[in-house]
DNA sequence: GCGACAG
DNA sequence: ATCTTGTCGC
């Protein structure tokens, strides 16, 4: 009956190989941010922000709606959220430099998390960032914003728990592809606003939510533009 | 065997 | 993730 785990615990691993984790070249200034919700059981409704850096705006949002086709396993999420992401992801008018995704990245029992497969085949850089620890040995980190210890697999230092904010439960980041841990570390600090969840993030998760309760599904749905308030 | 266990 | 209001504290 789990056989069927089986096989993809051997895709997973066969996919982790092909993960790339290296220094991001240059600072980002486009980072986006994904996440997903649940209008209902059976289907997902993925989002898509895209944040500039600079300027300190979004400046895209792009969002899909999916059956979902796999349920919620621990160490699995990524066949259950990468469909619907993706369709949110060839929306895009902005590619992101960088991907911020609301779960692990390489910090995973196989090395693959969310961020690590959907980064793979989107073929672009991605962050795992978490709100609860999957595995791992840690120390809690200070209690100031940008503090942050290693989180060791195995003696391998594979992310870190940040805090980033005073008295606030802290996140748990690491690579998901094409980024190494120092590169994720700076641009999730440098993403932060005062809040807990990194801006890119955090604007995915409150688009996520005010969509799923706007009842959904009639065409024209799915993208979302700066300035202009509904859609095209 | 028991407990843990991203969203 | 989702079901759900108020309440305590910085």
């Amino acid at each position: 009956m789990s056989e069927k785990l089986d096989k993809l615990k051997e895709l997973q691993e066969e996919l982790s190989k092909k993960v790339k984790v290296v220094p991001l070249s240059h600072f980002p200034r486009l980072v986006g941010g994904a996440d997903v919700s649940y209008p209902e059981p059976s289907s997902a409704l993925g989002v898509i922000v895209i944040y500039d850096l600079k300027t300190r705006k979004v400046l895209e949002e792009v969002f899909a709606v999916e059956k979902v086709s796999f349920p919620y396993i621990p160490g699995f999420l990524s066949f259950r959220e990468t469909p619907v992401l993706k369709k949110a992801f060839v929306r895009l008018k902005n590619i992101p430099e960088v991907l911020m995704v609301d779960g692990q990245g390489i910090l995973h029992p196989r090395g693959l998390g969310l961020a690590s497969h959907l980064g793979l085949e989107l073929s672009i850089p991605t962050i795992g960032v978490a709100k609860k620890p999957l595995l791992g040995q840690f120390e809690p980190p200070e209690d100031k914003p940008g503090a942050f210890s290693p989180i060791f697999v195995q003696g391998e230092i594979k992310g870190a728990v940040l805090r980033t904010r005073k008295g606030v439960k802290p996140v748990y980041v690491s690579p998901g592809h094409l980024i190494d841990l120092d590169s994720a570390l700076k641009v999730v600090k440098a993403s932060l606003s005062g809040y807990r969840i990194p801006e890119p993030l955090r604007k995915a998760h409150l688009l996520t939510q005010r969509l799923r309760r706007e009842c959904c599904d009639y065409p024209g749905w799915g993208h979302r533009q700066q300035g202009r308030g509904e859609n095209p």
